[in-house]
RNA sequence: GGGCCCGUGGUGUAGUGGCCGAACAUGCGACCCUGUCAAGGUCGAGAGCGCGGGUUCGAAUCCCGUCGGGCCCGCCA
């Protein structure tokens, strides 16, 4: 027997046993003939005491310890006296007072303290990710994970669901985001994809008549990193069969207001979650994932300026533009640097430029960048319009629809960042709906499938699908939390010919449709149900949940936004014989 | 592909043209110390400033290039 119990389970009322632990030096706090040893594993930390009267042998143990070294320490338990309590360690009524002690393993000096929240070069924490993971926020953060996933896990299972693994190694389609290959050697010349999501297989089980399939899957993406993107990524993918769109959203509302009541008492939900469509969530918010945890909503100022003569308005109300504004309270005071950084941030998001004024106290004169080129009744009405108190300032865009929705969610994030709007406790969930269908490339000149083309449209809007297509309605669903997309499904096409429809409209011929998606279009023909689903993202979830900004927080072994493992240097060269057995002739530019 | 930020003993920082063959804290080594919990005290070792070039009488500091890390745009059906 290695410990008799861990370092984070001992109380008052084991005081008298004679007990086994074992587990890392935490700290050590020398006073010579008696060593105090914080003794650490990942259930908590214990005091061990070691007195070179009572027991010389194990105090030059202690002697020689230091950080990170592993130990095995024998003693009884001791309650401390009331004085000597500390409040901060769960263990802290108590001491083990070794008799023995025996050295498991040196450690060599740590390149990051595992004691202390270090400030480190991130490169040195993936690098030495196995010391990382020892402190306490990675420890905290992947059992928060754990408890999620299993939360997740145990939840389904009692709505029936089936976990079934689907492969790892699947075909590649064209479509979507750039595949992960991986080369045949028993074919030469021809390579596996890794999934992008089991998106197909799923839709398959359908057909395969498992009505409630989920799976804890990984999925792989060969695009450019970013703080909540990493080359591989972990969905909740599910998938139901005889259900609308109205049992997926149940569903999925059940299952996190459960998890989260479970694994994060401490914060606080909004429920039901609020719904959306994607056209409201545009309008008000300019982003269709929204951060619903405070309002700072666009103001339409269309009718307002409608009549305007100014040129400010006239250029983009004249070319099927929009002029709207966001009022941000209090903000009046910023310095001409905090505009100017606001203008910026504005031309970066797109913008050709930034109208900003600032609501005067009563009587008093408007400053504004653009007072001089509209008359004093228009700025009224504006001020009027987006209800701007005293002090307020008032931030205009006027320009393409997609550019006055991007710019003024870039500044609506930056004034609710500046203003501390985001609750960091309240989570705010929600669903956007109505996705357009299909959306027009402008580059390749055709029309693409925005979420993917399984995806079914709304039934009241089929008849839209020859005459005007970027009109038509999918019944797609997203689901938000906090500013992030978390999750994105749809109630498939069941029916051959609207999928002919619609591979129709993207110009898949069916020459084309059949070499790609033929297994599909041959399983829809032998009876497959009405069907839908949706692939909730773990990492974002946990990272949220777990009050971190990076996936790579929630992730035990995660790459850099080079996609490079830094921990056992991935990728890497392999060896000639490797690629010869592949029919791989490398090309290098 | 592009924009912005960062890179100084093991670790975190300071130093932004000569005061620096580099300072502070922590960690490390030695010694002292029987109630600490970021223990305390004394002494000591440890970097030539990511790398390469250039400017200059003189470069950690300025310039160019390059490598690594981060944030973002593009990309992510």
């Amino acid at each position: 027997m290695f410990r008799s119990h861990t370092c984070g389970e001992l109380r008052a009322g084991h005081a008298g046993q004679e007990v086994l632990l074992a587990g890392w030096v935490h700290r050590r706090r020398d006073h010579g003939p008696l060593i105090f040893i914080d003794l650490r594993d990942r259930y908590g930390i214990t005091q061990v005491v070691f007195d070179s009267t009572a027991a010389p042998a194990a105090h030059a143990v202690a002697s020689d310890a230091r950080s990170e070294y592993v130990l095995q320490v024998r003693g009884p338990v001791f309650e401390r006296p009331v004085e000597a309590y500390n409040p901060d360690l769960a263990t802290g009524t108590i001491e083990v007072h070794a008799t023995e002690a025996t050295l498991l393993n040196p450690a060599r000096n740590t390149p990051l303290y595992i004691n202390k929240e270090g400030g480190e070069d991130e490169a040195l924490r993936l690098k030495y990710r196995y010391l990382d993971l020892r402190r306490e926020r990675m420890q905290k953060n992947l059992i928060l994970r754990h408890r999620i996933v299993k939360f997740i896990r145990d939840y389904l299972d009692r709505e029936g669901f089936l976990e079934i693994e689907t492969p790892i190694l699947i075909k590649s389609t064209p479509e979507g985001a750039r595949d992960y290959l991986v080369p045949s050697r028993i074919h030469p010349g021809e390579f596996y994809a890794l999934p992008q999501s089991p998106q197909q297989l799923k839709q398959l089980l359908m057909v395969a008549g498992f009505d409630r399939y989920f799976q804890i899957a990984r999925c792989f993406r060969d695009e450019d990193q970013r703080a909540d993107r990493q080359p591989e990524f972990t969905q909740l993918d599910m998938e139901l069969s005889f259900v609308d769109q109205e049992d997926v959203l149940d569903l999925i509302e059940r299952l996190f207001i459960a998890l989260c009541r479970e694994v994060v008492p401490h914060k606080r939900l909004v429920t039901p979650f609020p719904r959306l469509t994607y056209a409201e969530a545009l309008e008000r918010y300019g982003s269709d994932k929204p951060d619903l945890r405070y309002g700072l909503e666009l103001v339409n100022l269309g009718p307002v300026v409608a009549q305007s003569q100014s040129g400010l308005f006239r250029a983009a109300l004249d070319t099927g533009g929009q002029v709207k504004g966001l009022r941000v309270p209090g903000a009046g005071t910023y310095s001409r640097k905090q505009l100017d950084e606001l203008v910026d941030m504005a031309k970066q998001a797109g913008a050709r430029g930034l109208l900003w004024a600032v609501v005067p106290a009563d009587g008093g004169d408007v400053r504004s960048s653009f007072g001089k080129q509209v008359s004093p009744e228009e700025m009224a009405a504006i001020i009027r319009q987006m209800e701007g108190e005293p002090g307020d300032l008032l931030l205009i865009v006027a320009d393409a629809p997609k550019i006055v929705a991007q710019v003024l969610d870039r500044l609506r994030r930056e004034s609710g960042a500046r203003l501390n709007l985001a609750d960091p406790n309240l989570l705010a969930w929600g669903w956007v709906l109505d996705f357009p269908l299909v959306e027009w490339n402008e580059e390749e000149q055709r029309w693409d499938a925005v979420h993917h083309p399984f995806t079914a449209p709304r039934d009241e809007d089929l008849h839209l699908m020859g005459t005007d297509p970027g009109r038509v309605r999918a019944r797609a669903y997203d689901l938000v939390l906090n500013g992030y997309e978390v999750g994105g499904g749809s109630i498939r096409i069941h029916r051959r010919d609207v999928q002919q429809q619609l591979f129709d409209l993207l110009g898949i011929d069916r020459e084309t449709a059949m070499r790609q998606f033929g297994h599909m279009l041959e399983a829809f023909e032998y009876g497959a149900p009405p069907h839908g689903g949706i692939a909730p993202g773990i990492d974002r979830i946990c990272m949220i949940l777990a009050d971190e900004s990076t996936i790579r927080e929630v992730m035990a072994f995660p790459k850099t936004q080079q996609a490079v493992d830094l921990m056992t240097s991935a990728p890497s060269p392999v060896d000639e014989r490797q690629l010869r057995e592949l029919h791989i002739a490398l090309r290098l530019e």
